[in-house]
This record gives C-alpha cells, structure tokens and sequence, in this order.
DNA sequence: GCGCTTTCTGAAAGCGATTTCCCGGCCTGA
DNA sequence: TCAGGCCGGGAAATCGCTTTCAGAAAGCGC
C-alpha cells in the first residue's frame, strides 16, 4: 500500500544556508546580496553562486522587519471592473514596475468599512504608501473615521496621495479641474445652439459631483442660461446609475435638447436608456460625459466629453508621493481636462 | 526665525507596548488579541484596552514571521486597464474582501521577463498564492523559466491557480472551454446562413487562440465549410490588433459575410475598423467575438459572442487557490460559455 | 619598523510578533 | 487530605534578516 500523497513542504532557503555553502557569514551574505558594502570579489562571486544555486529568495518580512524599509504601496479604489479605476489603476501599475514596488489593490465595492479596514490593513504591512482613488464617502462621521486611520499612518511615516478626492488632511492630491472643465464643456455645448440642458448626476455631495455641476451651471450661467433644478437628476455611479437617471429625466419632461453626464460611465447607461426610449442620439437629443474613458470612443455615436489623462494621473499619484526627497509641504497636482467634441453632441435646429 | 518643518516620524506601537500598559506579558497581550487561547476576562478587557488606546496596529510583517503564516495572495495578470483583465480581477477582489486577504496585483504589460520578476517578489512575500490570469507567453525559456519559480513555490506550500492558461504543471486550473464554446458559436453563425467567414485571431501559438480557432474550424468543418488560411488574420490581443487585423482581412479580399474575432477586444477595434471602411455592421459583414466583456453590449451593434463568467472566474481562480483542505490533485474547473446572438451577425441574404 | 588609517569580515544585537515550555493555582476524585 | 489534571499566564526561544560594533588584516607615511 502507498502512502497517502504528501506534501513534503520543502522549508525555505534561507540566507544562513547561503552564507554557509558559501563558507561566509551571514552577515557578509546579506552585503554581498544587497551591495551594501564593498566585500571582496571572491567572496561575493561565492555567495552569489551559493544563492542561486540553492534558488535563495530572501524573505521579504524579515528584511522589512530588521531594515523598517519595504517595498510596496497600496491602492485603494472602488472598483477595478470600473473603466475609470482600470485606467488609473493601469497607469499606478505602470510606475510601480519602473520603481520595482508591488502594488497592493483592494476594491471597497463602494462600501466604506471595507476602506477603513483595507487602509488599516495596508497600515499592518507597513506600506511606504497609499493611494486613495475617487470621490470619499459623504458621511462625515466616515471620513473622520478614515482621518483617524490616516493621521498615525502620515505620523509614522507613511505617505498618501488622493486622486479625484478632497481630504481634509494635507496629503498630497492629484485633482481633475472639474469646475473648469465643466464649464467648458457647458460653453462648448452652448456653442452648439443648445439652451435646454438636463443633467444627470452622481450620489450626494460628493465633491466631485459638486463641483462637475457648479461648473457646468457657471459655463451656462456665463451665456445667460439656467438650470432648474428639476433638470439634475441624481443617479449611481454606474452604467445602470446612468441608464436609470436618463430614464428618470426622460419621464420628467420636457425632454432637453442636451444630456451632460457628470461621468462617462453613466452616460454609457444613459445612451442606452435614450435608444430604449426611442431617441437617436443625436439627432434627438445630444449627449456628452466626463473623463473620456477608452470606451466612449467605440460608442455610436462615440461620446463627447471632458479628457483626463487618467493613467497619467495613476502615475502622477504614485510619483507625488513616492518622491524624494519628502518634501515638507504637501503637493497639489491640478490636472485640466480637455473637451473633445465628438459626435454625440449635434447643432440645434 | 522657526525650524525648517519637521516630520517627527513617531515610531509605531508594538505588542510591548501595549502589553506593558495593560500590565500583562507580551505572551498574554498576544493570546488576547488573538483569541488563541482562553485569557481571563479581565485581561483580555484590559490589553484590549490598551490597543485601542494606544491605537496598536499589528506589524504583519513581524507577524507573517513568527507565525510563518500571511494574508496576501498575488496575482499576475496583464495589463488591469483591459477590460477582460479587469473584470477577472474585479471577481478576486470580491472574493478576496470576503477572506480578508489582501492582494498584491502586477501587471507585466505582455512582458515575460516581468513575470517571472512578480512571481519572484510574490514569493518573497511568501503570498499564500498566486494566480496567473491569462494566457502565457509562446517562447518556451520563458515557460521553462516560470516552472523554474513556481516548482519551488509550490513545493514551499505556495498554492497556484492559472486562469485561461495551460500548464505544464499540475496547477489548478481555471479554463474556459474554448473549443467548444467557438464551435457553438461558429454553428449559431453557420444557421444564419454564412459561409464565407474570416478569422482574427491573437498572437502566435498561445493556447487560447489555438483552441478557439480549432473550435471554430470544427464548428464549420461539421457542415462541410472550409475555412482558408488566408482567411485568418494575425493581431495582437488589443483594440488596435483587432483593427489592424480587420483592415489587413479587408485587404486581402474577398470580403467574408462574417468575421470571428477570437477576443472582444479584438472585435471592438474590428468593428471600428468595418466602420472606417465603410461597412455596416451587420448589413454588410457580421462580426462576433469571445468573452463577452461588458462593453460589448453597448457596442452598436451589440456584439455577438460567447459570454464567460469572468467575474466568476476570478473568484473560482481564488476559491480553488485557498481551499480547504489542500486536497492532493490539483483541480480544472471548466467553464462552459454561451453563445449570445446579438444584432452584430444578421443572417445572410 | 612603528603607529595610524582604511577595508573587510564576523559576532551579536535587534526588528516585533508567535509559540513553545514551564510553573503555580485550582478543581476533581478517591 | 493528597495525587493528578487542567487552565491561565510569564519567560524565553524563535522566525530570517539587517546593521551596529569591534577586531583583524592590510596599506601608508615617516
């Protein structure tokens, strides 16, 4: 009879293992790996064939452990399925391999225990540092919460950034302009004979939200042209958010002339919600978004909006607060979006 | 004149600490915090007490250490910013917010060499496992280079999980069924009435392209429909790949009814590509692809494609990696797609 | 040839937890 | 009442590495 199959659970190589084929210290070991010192080249050409020949890989707790250095960051987002966290997500990544950090992603799925307890988690592993992706929570008593995870975290060393986000803290903050950018889109809408405008709208107070709809009434407000308020409709962050505010808005009447979105992924739902509805876009009603997503460009018709660079924006965050030397002040990056009129906004009349 | 601002760097709250403030030994403070073993009341009160007093947060690295356990599962995939990437990723994410698993997430870019250095820093990190999501690379030193880091790992106690990959080790395994799923779907497009078809199909011999296009000759070959070499175009698993893929079948003439792109991806840079050729989708040639990423379904028209769990996958991916018990053989779960007609394929004059 | 740097190397002390190991009470049964 | 268990808690070893600290060897000027 055989043995049941067994897992023989090789122990891992360790550096004393190293240093001893090598017939060094560990001491000399860890500086020959590392390069810390000179050592002598008969020596280090000895541990390094012992290293590899015994397929070494250093433990990375213990060197984090006895140097408190480490190499990772975290990132936390909302949701990675989302195009606009992919992109920012992708950009991070981008970087993080040029500076050979791993990247720790968690997702919240919108729920805000998850990012205090994943910002908690992060603190565990002692992260060199954290990035904040999109628009916080509205509760306050969670954003004090989060305060109170950050603050001890910036004490002890830790850096954060924020994308997209306003933190009460000094963090460093990567931050689309999104009044001026609104606003310029309103004004590149206005300048396509449109007067009835409707407006579909994320979740609460975000500030994000917020200042995306300040512009847009100020880029309006400059040619004379109210919003009523009846006109915003608020929906989720989401395609379906989207698809259910159009809806709502359509139900409302009278039908604008001209949709703005305050974010691609909702207008994606919205496009559909009007085709479902019977209206071409845009012969029927003109649509426009914000972010400029890659997807809005595969549309029918693909989607006017506001361009962010949004990978350069990921990269931008991890650059802003990995650099160095740390400076004393915090660094605000503002990032101008860019309206690209594409064929989803059509002159009135 | 006052100092040049300072970041006073306040060291972190250890164990000690704070059993010292609750007035136990650290063994106890440890045992309290973690419910390993029954603690009177009264201390467990007190030391947690002092940890919340002193805001303690466990140092995991000390931790994963002394307990030669860790929390953190790596995953490989790509590039995070590719829909089909993101959507697997997104399905880990959930799974792993569940477990309280943290994961570290690389992106190689489509860089082998990068993923063998990931999966060497995951192993450093003694991740509990690992998943690599998608499709390896064709030269066969790399593959040899990959088993040359996963056999350690493995015997370590390392789990692995591959999704749409083949392995030569015994891994477990997340994998569509591409074969069948692309016959299913070449015998919808065969009952619309095709008969000239044309393939775009990904990069060199990876499997996944193998299988779907062999799936794809069987589904034909089973009525008697031949497809030419010519007829398959080579591209790169991206948008663009898809488009210049379609531009070069377009090319080559004559024009196929319908078009099998062996990725969404691909399809969506397709369909941009028949449309700056000035051909209607479906009207003039149909075009179906594989995955069903969620973008597909806003697509006009909607594509046609044979829809995968990719959430689920990425879950099953991680489901399968940490279960328990370890059994002794390693597991392939098969995913069966359906085939979705959608308004992309119309049936022939 | 002698003291004094300079270089290189090894011994040993941490880093911050977990986990034996062990001991002192207290409970139980005879 | 006493031996034997059980239970809770402290001392100390341990995980695998880095980094002082100090000593040995080598180089140098006089």
């Amino acid at each position: 009879m055989s043995e049941p199959h067994r897992h023989p659970q090789v122990p891992h190589v360790t550096l004393d293992a190293v240093a001893r084929t090598a017939g060094v210290s560990p001491a000399t070991a860890s500086r020959a790996l590392n390069g810390t010192t000179r050592v002598r080249d008969e020596l280090l050409r000895r541990v390094r064939a012992a290293a590899d020949e015994l397929g070494y890989i250093p433990n990375a707790h213990a060197q984090a452990l006895a140097s408190a250095s480490n190499n990772t960051v975290g990132v936390i987002c909302h949701d990675v399925a989302d195009p606009y966290f992919a992109a920012i997500a992708s950009g991070i990544m981008a970087s993080a391999a040029e500076r050979g950090v791993l990247v720790m992603l968690a997702s919240t799925f919108r729920a805000p225990e998850r990012e205090i307890a994943y910002l908690s988690m992060l603190r565990a592993q002692r992260a060199r540092a954290v990035l904040l992706i999109g628009s916080g929570f509205q509760d306050p008593a969670w954003e004090r919460a989060l305060d109170a995870e950050l603050t001890p975290y910036l004490r002890g060393g830790g850096r954060v950034a924020v994308v997209s986000r306003h933190r009460s803290l000094r963090v460093d903050t990567v931050l689309p302009e999104n009044r001026a950018g609104a606003a310029a889109l309103a004004r590149a809408l206005l300048a396509l004979g449109h007067r009835q405008f409707g407006v579909l709208s994320g979740p609460g107070r975000l500030t994000t939200v917020a200042d995306r709809l300040a512009g847009f009434r100020q880029g309006l407000a400059e040619a004379g042209v109210r919003l009523a308020d009846g006109r915003v409709v608020e929906g989720a962050f989401t395609r379906d958010g989207g698809y259910e505010a159009a809806s709502e808005l359509l139900r409302r009447g009278p039908r604008p002339t001209c949709v703005f979105a305050v974010t691609d992924v909702m207008a994606v739902g919205a496009l559909a919600a009007f085709r479902d509805h019977g209206l071409r876009v845009p012969e029927d009603i003109s649509l426009a978004g914000f972010d400029d997503i890659p997807l809005v460009r595969e549309l029918t018709p693909p989607l006017t909006t506001v361009a962010l660079p949004l990978t350069g924006m990921g990269r931008a965050a991890l650059d802003l607060a990995l650099r160095e030397p740390r400076g004393p002040r915090s660094r605000v990056e503002r990032i101008v979006g860019e309206v690209r009129v594409r064929a989803s906004t059509a002159a009135v009349g």
